[in-house]
Order: structure tokens, then sequence, then C-alpha cells
DNA sequence: CACAGCTCCTGGCAGC
DNA sequence: TGCTGCCAGGAGCTGT
């Protein structure tokens, strides 16, 4: 599941495979990849438009077009983008590629989604859809972090997930943040003392950059437009790892559900 | 404001 | 081997 890492690893390889092409033609095979607007509309308006940047925001990648509007993608769970660069040999259509750009030079973008969760919209602002996000985990101050928790009485790993608070964590990368910090999921947010939010703060930033330095997570589905994986996965401490040594100690690192996810913690380093 | 539950999807897997 | 049925999980939504 692509979160920040991932997204960010795919707007790199991305702008130096889009950014100049102009869109010859689309194809959309599933509509309800496209959020807005509907799917006749969005072909229309993509035909002749020309990506002139490629950057993120939270787990969205953002592509400015040129004369004007914003293509926006969330891959969910399972999206991905392809690039076939022009004269490559076409990739065959699997049944899962449900949106296709066509460019002038010859290459192409393809979106493509297993289960189906991702959405693409083509708006004028980008605002329309990003707007309610909360602070980027990378630019956010030590000072704009700390007063997100003070006030909230809910559980830190709900509330670290939550899009409207800190904008880019999913679950794997918050399970990892807080064991590096040292923080249980369930404690509640204003309870925390100001050197676990210090400490929680410096581990998201170290979690996502090395994350990004690896290229991303790939558990299965996760790929970057070129079709490679990321390396990010021999780097996990807890995630997935239930019942193996914890890194820092040697427990066994447990599996527990917290507000409905899987949830990896060591039960010695992140007590309660 | 907090939170539980439902929805969307389908590959993967357990159980038989 | 093949079938059934459950599960994961990001985010929006409703209801309490």
């Amino acid at each position: 599941m692509p979160e920040l890492p991932e997204v960010e690893t795919i707007a790199r390889a991305l702008r130096g495979q889009v950014v100049g092409q102009a869109v010859r033609a689309a194809q959309v095979r599933w509509p309800r990849a496209v959020a807005t607007p509907a799917p006749d509309e969005f072909v229309a308006a993509l035909v002749g438009r020309r990506i002139t940047a490629v950057g993120r925001r939270a787990k969205f990648l953002v592509l400015t077009l040129a004369p004007q509007g914003y293509l926006l993608i969330h891959l969910r769970m399972t999206g991905r983008l392809l690039y076939e660069a022009a004269g490559a040999d076409p990739r065959p259509l699997d049944g899962h590629t449900h949106v296709s750009l066509y460019f002038q030079g010859g290459g192409a973008l393809h979106y493509h989604d297993q289960r189906k969760f991702g959405r693409l919209y083509l708006v004028g602002d980008p605002d329309e859809v990003l707007r309610g996000l909360g602070l980027e985990p990378l630019e956010a101050s030590p000072e704009q972090f700390a007063a997100l928790l003070r006030a909230r009485r809910r559980q830190i790993k709900p509330l670290l997930l939550d899009q409207h608070v800190l904008a880019g964590l999913g679950n794997i990368y918050t399970d990892e943040s807080l064991w590096r910090a040292g923080v249980h999921p369930l404690r509640r947010a204003d309870t925390l003392a100001a050197a676990d939010v210090s400490r929680l703060y410096e581990a998201i930033r170290a979690v996502l950059t090395e994350a990004i330095a690896n290229k991303g997570t790939t558990l299965r589905d996760y790929r970057a437009p070129n079709g490679e994986t990321g390396e990010n996965q021999w780097s996990l401490a807890v995630y997935g790892r239930a019942g193996e040594p914890c890194p820092r100690c040697g427990q066994a690192v447990q599996r527990v559900v917290v507000g409905s996810r899987g949830t990896h913690l060591c039960p010695q380093c992140q007590s309660l």
C-alpha cells in the first residue's frame, strides 16, 4: 500500500518520464476509477494538455497541466502507475488497467489497480480535493506536531493515521514510527510526555526519510512506474514481523488490532 | 469531538 | 483438486 514514501518515490520517477509530455489520447476502461469529472468529460478535457510538473501532497500525486488544470491520483491499496516509454514493447493490458494516457511522443502512462480503491481527479484547483488534509510530516515543525497531540484525547495510532490531522502516514510507517519512539499505539495522545512527543516527531521523520531513501516498501503490490520494487521492506522492525524478535530488545513482536487495523509492536519497548 | 460500523474491491489463503 | 468463505485495509460516510 503506497504511503508517503512510496508516493514520493513515484513522483520523483514520473517527473523524469512525463513532464513535458502532451496527452494525445486517453482511455477510461473502468469508469469509477475517475472520481471527477464524468469519464467522457475527463478524457475530453485531458486531450491536448501538457504535464508541466509532478508533485506530491500527502498520499496524492499532483500532476500540473498546461494550459490549466491538475490531475490528482490517489493509489489507495493497490494502485500503480506504469510508464511505457515511446518505442517500448507495449505491455499487454491485463484487465486491471483502468485508465491510460497516451502521449504525443508515443509513450503512455497506465493506471492499474487490482482492488479498484484508487481514484483519479481532474480539477481546476487542487484544493478542491486536498482541502482538509493535515500537516505534511516532513514539513511540520516540532511545535506544530506537539500542538496536534496536546488537545486530543484519541489513541495515538488512530490519530497518526487520520489524514485530517497528519497527512501521509499509513499503517506500515505508523507502526514503525511508534516502535522507534517507544510509544504504545494505545496511548492517549494528550497523556504523552514532552519527551515522548519529541521522540515520536523525530521517529516519524527518520522512518519516512529512510523509506524514501530506500525507494519505498514492497510487501506485495507496490511498484515504481518502471516496475521496480522498493527496498525498505528489509528495514522494517515490527511491521509484518509478529513473533520475530524485536531488533532492540529481542522480545517477540506482537500483533494486536487497534481501531480495526493490524498493529505491530514490541511489548517490552512500547509499554502502556 | 470520539469512535464504531459499514462500504468499496479482489487476491490470497484457510478449511473442508 | 476445487469449492466456499473470510480477511486486509485507506478513506468517506452515517449513526451513537
